[in-house]
DNA sequence: TTGACAAATGACTATTTGGTCATTATTATA
DNA sequence: TATAATAATGACCAAATAGTCATTTGTCAA
């Protein structure tokens, strides 16, 4: 659906210059070149709406982050994931603006939860890097460690995402892979402990072979790619009676990594399934 | 005045919960059980109450962390600092919510102006403690040092705030502390040039003695309190024609410091005029 | 050319908003 | 007690909002 996606990008464009609660459908329908009625069509509320476009750019950013910490070897893995994280957010700088500026905790009880759950699988990721990094040794620190990668990553992406200045996303990078090593091997003092982490983290429920399956049929009717949707249907086929070896396995789940689209399944199916 | 006092009240607790734009002034002036006449007795728009709030809780942290910046030793200074912020945060939480919530971009551009301006002091007394502790050393880093902080302020402030969670804030001060100790002499790599910085200040103006003794005039007549009220007379009457000496000076700034209403003064007085 | 179906329109509604102001209540003064 | 001054009220307004729906327009195959 065409209309659909122009709706996403030129309301992505007047959230970030505007805010959410600021910005009227009627701006939105105006800038489109689209009547009030066609917006309903595609989405049944402005709630809807922005729903859409935080599922869209966070799916992606968690599979992202999530491939690299998978695929990286430890002695690039700091710095592939800040250097990661500050391109998607330079790349999608209209949608890091609309997050930072409205999701700190305003807006729709569903939409809050939305992105705490995917706040925690950033988390989680995190911390699998940390502990694969450096293994016991930051056992009492590991949390206030956590905590330190999502305070410089969002530090930093504030001063280039607001301000329109030319960044050396490298030296970036860099920088701040250096302060997060000297942190890990030197700090001896923790503050955030596991009970505070428990005591602030709702569980979240697994995602279900089932779901899994019926996500798969629904993506495969969305999409026009041949490659990407024979992907897509041998991965279903393998979820519902494995056959296939893991090489080949391995190779769909490459061949839809890099579509937007199927990037949430691709992770979904590494985290959950295979 | 004491209705504008109750407004200010109220409505910072209704903008905790439900964010600025979400709350009505009609909502407001419920929780008082005034009118709505009564409101704008005390306000002139819904905007100026914002602003007034900003003002009222910026202006005290900021003198707040100007004088444990000037009046702390060396070895305790930064366990003093994070302390006195999380402690502020911790007394004020609601008004910390309102921060985190509206200020990272949105609102009309009076108040992010004003957001920026209190932002850059602050900014200016952490350079100083990071000078005055570390001298040349940090010379190319002092500016990632500086975000550094900046985020670990923001970052655990978040933790604490939003999830009412008991928290230890001596055990969080010394953490933090040594976190930045260690970031300031090991940290080789710097991202945050000078140059990077001034792309993204802009000046700020100074304030002059006239408005100085014009501002200290208003407090006068605003205040009850003898002992405050005689030391405002004197620090003007130094202000136009100096004839204390330093010992007395300094004693009447101290008479004013903890007066929530005379901090923003005694700051003033301490930066611009001795 | 027709007719059936889907896509798109925009006038319309019901509600809420920030803000005003003629009126009324309260307090201080003489 | 009478008068003046100040404080407080709430009905009212214009503007804006999200969302609806009877109507029109466009697009097919037959």
């Amino acid at each position: 659906m065409v209309k659909k996606q122009l709706i996403m990008e030129k309301s992505l464009e007047l959230f970030a210059e505007q805010g959410f609660e600021a910005t009227s459908v009627q701006q939105i329908t105006e800038r489109c070149g689209i009547s009030k009625g066609a917006f309903y069509l595609s989405f049944k509320s402005k709630d809807e709406l922005i729903i859409a476009l935080i599922d869209q750019f966070m799916m992606q950013s968690v599979s992202d982050i999530d491939y690299i910490v998978r695929n990286t070897k430890d002695d690039q893995l700091l710095y592939e994931f800040y250097y990661a994280i500050y391109q998607s957010f330079h790349k999608h700088s209209d949608f890091a603006k609309v997050l930072m500026k409205e999701f700190s905790q305003t807006l729709n009880k569903e939409l809050f939860f939305k992105m705490q759950y995917y706040d925690q699988l950033i988390e989680k990721n995190i911390l699998t890097m940390i502990e694969r990094l450096y293994g016991n040794s930051v056992q009492h620190t590991k949390y206030d460690l956590m905590y330190t990668i999502k305070g410089f990553m969002n530090t930093y992406a504030h001063l280039f995402v607001f301000y329109n200045v030319p960044v050396d996303l490298q030296l970036l990078a860099e920088s701040l892979a250096e302060k997060t090593n000297l942190l890990a091997r030197n700090a001896t003092i923790p503050f955030v402990s596991a009970e505070l982490i428990k005591m602030i983290q709702p569980i979240d429920e697994e995602v279900s072979k089932e779901q899994l399956i019926d996500l798969i049929g629904q993506k495969m009717e969305e999409i026009e790619e041949p490659i990407e949707k024979e992907s897509l249907f041998l991965l279903r086929q393998q979820l519902v009676e494995p056959s296939l070896s893991p090489a080949i396995v391995n190779g769909l789940l490459e061949n839809i990594r890099n579509n937007p689209d199927c990037k949430w399944i691709s992770y979904l199916l590494r985290r959950y399934a295979f």
